[in-house]
DNA sequence: ACGGTGTGGCTAACAGTGTTAGCCAGGTTC
DNA sequence: GAACCTGGCTAACACTGTTAGCCACACCGT
């Protein structure tokens, strides 16, 4: 992650996820990336080939927060999915329009670190003995939870902290 | 249904759905909907307000689908959480873009036909012995599953039929 | 010190997007 | 027969991603 990505380029994918968390994916365009930065939007093209190699990179990003956080969460409660849950949970409602940008195409693997994929991955399959069913379920769950409530899909009136306990407790025996 | 759309428009609509299901939502223009329909694209404004509101129109079809092969489910095998979601799964695998397009943005429920959403709700909620919570939970692990399939997010190996099982399983007990 | 080269900006332009304004032919209705 | 609605049309606008081609500057080797 390192030497991934040239100074300037950097740059460009931290104002890219500002403009990104701002206003969402509607309005993360290249001309207003460049004004952000100061700069007209063809000169962009001399740091990224295009603007899906911009967005693989806030797609990297969002993965190693997400792997970053859930073995904080594991550290601080090891074997604990309510936890894990807890941690996925928050950090996805904290950054909506990265996660759905994130998650709403399909993984550009062949553009993203090496095992970066994997590590995100672990925590949860640790916690889950290994079990890969269990945590595949387990994943699909917290997934269909977070992004259901981004798009606002349960009633305004619905308890979802009951509906997460409800479904871990389950998934947990 | 009957009534909310002229036949012009209800040709619009079927028009833009199989245009959806070959070549995705990306090739799913103004023009090239109006090309499919030998007109040009500012005619069909006479028709609707705008896209949004074509599009609003597929999602009511698969909603009302939805719901349609869900009771049909319920029929067939009364009180079985695995026939519903075998359904759900089935209908959204075989329409993978119009699922996309009714599910990767908040519901226009203002826009959609009264009841519908309920309606479509209903199977599972009476599966689940009103039980809200447990319905949560079992929706957003079956949305889960089918979005991450669709995405391809999960390992080409991988056994989702196994993953379908061990989550069911655990939310039905 | 000087010429070559690479870096990173720029303007102008193109095709494709949703959308609006305004025109016009044909059928219906008083 | 006159008015009017329906549903097409062309031309155009603002905006999108993207390309081509130009140019200023910093660095580097002789």
């Amino acid at each position: 992650m390192a030497d991934r990505l040239t100074p300037r380029a950097r740059e460009i994918v931290t104002a890219a996820r500002d403009l990104l968390e701002e206003s969402g994916a509607a309005h993360l365009t290249m001309r207003t990336l460049a004004d952000r930065l100061g700069i007209k939007a063809p000169s962009l093209y001399k740091h990224f080939p295009d603007k899906q190699a911009v967005e693989v990179e806030l797609v990297a990003l969002l993965l190693t927060e997400t792997a970053e956080t859930l073995e904080a969460a594991e550290a601080r409660a090891p074997g604990s999915l309510e936890a894990l849950a807890g941690a996925y949970r928050d950090h996805a409602l904290a950054h909506p329009h990265l996660y759905r940008l994130a998650t709403e195409r399909p993984l550009p693997r062949a553009a993203l670190p090496a095992g970066l994929e994997d590590r995100a991955a672990l925590p949860l399959l640790r916690t889950c003995a290994d079990d890969m069913d269990l945590a595949r379920a387990v994943w699909a769950f917290a997934h269909g939870m977070v992004i259901l409530e981004i798009h606002g899909r349960f009633p305004a009136d619905a308890d979802l902290d009951a509906a997460w306990k409800r479904g871990l407790a389950a998934l947990h025996a």
